[in-house]
DNA sequence: CGGCGATTTGATAATGGTCAAGTGCCGTGG
DNA sequence: CCACGGCACTTGACCATTATCAAATCGCCG
């Protein structure tokens, strides 16, 4: 099972998500929350369309994405995710699965029943505000990422993709020195963008030229966080990170 | 203020959303829900971006959508809003309104305070469920519209959208005998999908001389709707109308 | 009747896709 | 230790879908 080390991103998340300060039984509860652990190689599905899950999963290390295919096989990435996320928490309310999580990278991933959480959101009511508001943010960086992919040229939206997840990475203390993790391929950057990954790599070695950024290794560091920003289009308001850094 | 045939629709709406029967005592908190009624023209702004509401709008009567717009003033239309919705209910979550509403036709909107809502979820727990699982179905529809957008062809995309119009329409009983009233623009479906008026324009040609649909004065009829689900690959499991109709 | 917005159609342009070939990197196995 | 294989990345040439520009036409409302 679970030890207080797994639910630990799971409380960090909730934290950082809830605009009041945790009391001692809500935190306790969190933390003594009953947690199948797993660890998961790249490429995996963790749930699949069409699943009918009993239960949710917290990514407590790794990288994951929501993906959708076409009938001729065409995938579309409808989210990042990363460390503390919950990628599948839609499923507490909704029977049917529309969409597949998969791992990018080695994960390891909490499975939490969802009638502990049923129990958990009912004996707690301002802990379930917080996994709806969880809910709800996701919701809006889909929004975005359709204004993105809808309206915005390759380039910029790209540049968008990227100025997301340093964010993101950076709200759990995951950026340093303007460099972070970055582990995605240009195949799995193009399924979220909806290009190909030749127009991907284009892009990429013209960001690169115009002395914005350095991606190797899976490694990405922002030389001109202001100019990416700009040409993005980035504000961070979509990603309701309300609290003071 | 409201009389109870404006709260109607949410009550429907509510219904439909449950997965279990509503008790008299919960019937009737709905019924007598404090609603500010109000009219309004079509292409009006009903919350903006940015904003910080202090209540959330039911759709009455009418046409309503979510868009963001690009810094160069172009504009993705996010979903689509018809009577029942409640288009920006993640305002009772979220402190900063990050899209903006705006009517599609002259339409009846009910405001409800923010406060209502909260002490609504509070005394009757199972209709926060149902409403949460409101902004959750919202949330299915924007993973399908990026795959969608992000990976279907232009012909396939208009499809796919006039499906879900047609089946969501149909689900509150706006559909008689394969035709509905769909009185958006091409301008507007253009921007729901991420394509110029111009091509959608041809597009629609294109369906119509198929034989699929009849589009003419904001009415549209599906002639052959195994057709066009095939051509716009729909398959409505994601909108989890999981009741027999 | 006049005017304006929505729709329609045609011609041309451009963004991004497809195809193809080659490079570099890393892990595995001889 | 080195050769091999596979996958991600890179680059170039060419192509196609969709955008842009422009000009009618239609239909409704005043």
């Amino acid at each position: 099972m679970a030890s207080s080390t797994d639910t630990e991103p799971l409380l960090r998340k909730i934290e950082s998500l809830a605009r009041f300060t945790l009391s001692t039984a809500e935190r306790s509860a969190l933390a003594d929350i009953p947690m199948r652990v797993q660890a998961l190689r790249a490429d995996q599905d963790i749930v699949r369309l069409g699943d009918r899950p009993s239960r949710c999963c917290v990514l407590l290390e790794g990288f994951a994405c929501v993906y959708k295919m076409t009938a001729d096989g065409k995938r579309q990435i409808t989210a990042f995710h990363i460390p503390g996320d919950i990628p599948d928490l839609q499923s507490l309310h909704l029977r049917t699965l529309d969409n597949s999580v998969g791992t990018l990278t080695a994960c390891r991933v909490g499975f939490v029943d969802h009638e502990v959480l049923q129990v958990l959101c009912h004996t707690h009511p301002r802990i379930a505000g917080v996994l709806w508001r969880e809910t709800l943010i996701d919701a809006s960086i889909f929004r975005e990422w359709m204004l993105n992919i809808g309206r915005r040229g390759a380039y910029s939206r790209l540049a968008h993709v990227l100025c997301e997840l340093v964010t993101r990475l950076d709200a759990v203390g995951l950026v340093d020195d303007q460099t972070c993790e970055l582990p995605m391929t240009q195949i799995e950057l193009g399924d979220a963008t909806g290009l190909t990954p030749v127009h991907v790599n284009r892009m990429l070695q013209e960001m690169r030229g115009a002395g914005l950024i350095t991606l190797k290794n899976g490694s990405l560091t922002v030389h001109d966080s202001a100019g990416l920003k700009q040409i993005g289009e980035f504000d961070p308001i979509y990603l309701h990170l309300e609290r003071p850094a």
